[in-house]
DNA sequence: CAATAAACGAGACGGTACGTCAGGTCTTCTG
DNA sequence: CAGAAGACCTGACGTACCGTCTCGTTTATTG
């Protein structure tokens, strides 16, 4: 995380730091982000109060980093093989994604998450750098040696194509428009791939 | 709003009820909703506080109230003609909403309010039932009349065209993706029905 | 008790007043005068607030009002007796008085009205009329009597003699600084008449 | 004053503290117990709330430490001398302490502190320990000193002698029942002299 | 190997806002 | 038209946290 002032990074705790995350972490989990405070992230780490504002500029940032942390340790990004088959290439993303956002877990996490970044600009461009943008373009660098292939709309504008495979998913989410299974996974890469001009696969 | 509490609604003065609202509209506008406090609504009202607690369960619903009433003063829900030209009448209803998005006015208002609508299960069943479901369905409706016209493919499933029509484009807004202009909503639109199988216009 | 403004008395509801003042002396003696309040009072009388408003200035002169009737639905007023024996008769009224003090129900409703008499003039001086000036007086109208029949001093200070009869109890009760029993009224007695000139009885 | 709860008091602010019994004082004195508030006394002395919560228990024991204050600047309780002259001794103390009484400045913000002390046993255990066992027991020893020279008859009981001094000027002074002056402290020493068979000075 | 400087835990501080309670006024409906 | 019911504006309550600010106490280079 970015930080507001800079005090020396070398003599920073990093007991501290992973007790902050961890705390934060748990605290979002059992009671949301509304009731998430400083004051009890640094009394369940065990840390005072100073220590987190030194390191982060606001609450959203700790939680923020927590999630990054929590990304990080499990796998890390999700990244996109190119077996030659396109469409199963993206149901290779889309369909763990889809079971993310089902799980109950992940979504109190991830909306709480959601509308913290939603409203904090400078959070906005730490989530698209650090995982939107990258996850985005590996995407469409996979639409793209399609496109080379001739599987792909030679005019296709990948930008958008990109939108039609996650934001009619996570509208979905958000909403609660319906279930998020791999079947859903499948029909939408069926149908965007359709769109794109590709044959099915 | 639904009430927590039922105290008598043929009591309720109107006078302050249209005062609260207007108040919170007011004061998300100028200082977002972050900053937003009770005390400043009732302040701004001329209300004592209690007179807010009684109508509304939570600082959001206030808000989500306000958006309410704000909407059905102006048009109040897009409808969707049919003119028989499908991507036409989309294109119809997708170029407003892109305007909509792209006004900055509205783009704070709006992204507050889907942090608030998207963690509270309560606010977010009103908001379907009062915006989104009947936005939803008036689409679907269109897209039904079309299928049964014989321009969109028979197996086309609608629940997914909807979220593909609108998904995209709440995507691109949430994430700051790229332009929100009529282009884009006419690229969007064609690109759909491409996916859907109907002639392209 | 005086009224702040002048409704006409006659039209009166003479069960309202009364279920007003029962209700006012049930929650004293619940909860203590600090706890108590008008809504409290008009809800277990079964009444509007504005019933109360109406008829009494303020909470203390309501509680003063129930404190009042209740004593005149006791014995009302101690009289004193004249026996020609002086002792007697002093002790005839301060044993009863001890004995009152020391109630522990009563204490707490003594002590609660005596906090708002010394605070309010106003019911200070509805104090002083309905129930202090006469007690005091006939004390003094005792001890001239036996002054005239040369059993106390010719010049004795009356008002003085009637404060050190009342004064040492007062402040003992209100101090908690020792027992309120009937050797203590009985030694009391004994010592102002040594004082006053008399032969002790 | 005795402590709610126990925050380290060696980490306390001197300055808040004084600011916070002169803002007390002052508020008392203009307008009296009934109308002070903490958010008042808080607001005056440029101190948050939780300052006021967090070292005292209660409205009424911050206006009595306010009042302990005062007192300790001031003389800080009588000395009763012993001159050899009883009487004369005794008008030492209680003819200041009716002149006190007499204050109007005195009055009011005596007789809130006295409502307070009255119907809260912790600031009446306070108010004993701290002001009124002291001044009794000084004149208690006064009394014994004399009584075994000879001067007090052998059998006085000392107890019921401290509250014959002290209460009738008191009962007096709560009920408004006369002057308080000198002349009336004299003649009061005087008569209690005579009930406890001294000769009179 | 001190000494010295920074991060640290702890928590008091001046504040803001919370959500609740009660005050006293006002309005509406009922007997 | 007095009275019950209760909504209303006001203002204080006591609590929770905010972000800042000392306090000693580690801790970890650096002279």
């Amino acid at each position: 995380m970015a930080r507001h002032t800079a005090p020396d990074p070398t003599r920073r705790n990093e007991q501290s730091r992973a007790a902050i995350l961890t705390a934060a972490a748990e605290l979002v989990a059992e009671a949301g982000f509304g009731k998430l405070t400083i004051e009890k992230i640094a009394a369940r780490a065990g840390v005072g109060k100073q220590t987190i504002y030194r390191w982060w500029p606001s609450k959203g940032a700790v939680v923020f980093d927590a999630f990054l942390a929590a990304s990080q340790d499990a796998g890390g990004g999700y990244d996109l093989p190119d077996t030659g088959d396109l469409a199963a290439d993206l149901r290779a993303v889309l369909r763990p994604t889809a079971d993310e956002l089902a799980d109950p877990g992940f979504d109190r996490t991830g909306r709480a998450l959601t509308a913290e970044v939603l409203n904090d600009p400078d959070l906005l461009r730490e989530y698209r750098e650090r995982l939107l943008d990258p996850l985005l373009e590996v995407t469409r660098a996979r639409l793209r040696a399609a496109r080379t292939a001739g599987l792909v709309r030679a005019d296709a504008d990948l930008d958008l194509a990109v939108e039609l495979l996650y934001g009619p998913m996570y509208y979905r989410w958000l909403h609660g428009l319906g279930p998020l299974d791999h079947a859903y996974a499948d029909r939408l890469v069926e149908t965007v791939l359709r769109a794109l001009g590709a044959s099915t696969g």
